[in-house]
DNA sequence: GCCAACGTTGGC
DNA sequence: GCCAACGTTGGC
């Protein structure tokens, strides 16, 4: 199994309304990088959800991959701010995954908690000027993360 | 709201 | 293929 961080702005979509729906595609990955990400993800997987732009900033709970990289149908819809016009059905640019809700953190864990673990200075989250929105989390920064949160979650 | 960092775009 | 301009991200 392979662990991750997905951000996302709570104004948007928080933790909360992943728990309220059950599952959503991760659509709207417009960053190559970020997209490569999501399509290394195996169903099963454990992604740490982060709340960007938010007050603090911080991990809000634990979702799992329940679809693994699909293509992203906002790319083929010219209504939609993630329509991409140089991607085509033969040969999708974006892809998406699904994922549900796990284990919602007591408290969020802040950006500032988290710089302050061992195993998160070498993360591409606390990184000066950091905006990958989809990124691989190590199994040690996993544990710390679940260990600072107060959370016990049997993998 | 500010602004640094970074990715993308497009002229050349 | 370079690089300036521009747009976006995201912490503060």
């Amino acid at each position: 199994m392979a662990f991750w961080l997905l951000k996302s702005e709570p104004d948007v979509f928080s933790y909360a309304d992943l728990v309220r729906v059950g599952v959503e595609p991760w659509n709207g990955v417009r960053n190559y990088q970020a997209r490569n990400n999501l399509r290394a993800m195996r169903e099963g997987d454990l992604c740490l959800f982060y709340h960007s732009n938010a007050k603090p900033a911080g991990v809000a709970g634990v979702a799992r991959v329940v679809k693994a990289a699909y293509p992203d149908d906002l790319q083929f819809d010219p209504a939609s701010p993630y329509f991409d016009p140089k991607s085509s059905q033969d040969n999708p640019r974006w892809s998406m995954v699904d994922v549900a809700p796990v284990v919602a953190f007591p408290a969020v864990l802040s950006l500032d908690t988290l710089r302050g673990l061992p195993a998160w200075t070498s993360s591409p989250l606390t990184q000066k000027g950091a905006r990958l929105s989809v990124m691989p989390v190590t199994p040690e920064q996993f544990s710390e993360a679940l260990q600072a949160a107060g959370v016990i979650l049997e993998l």
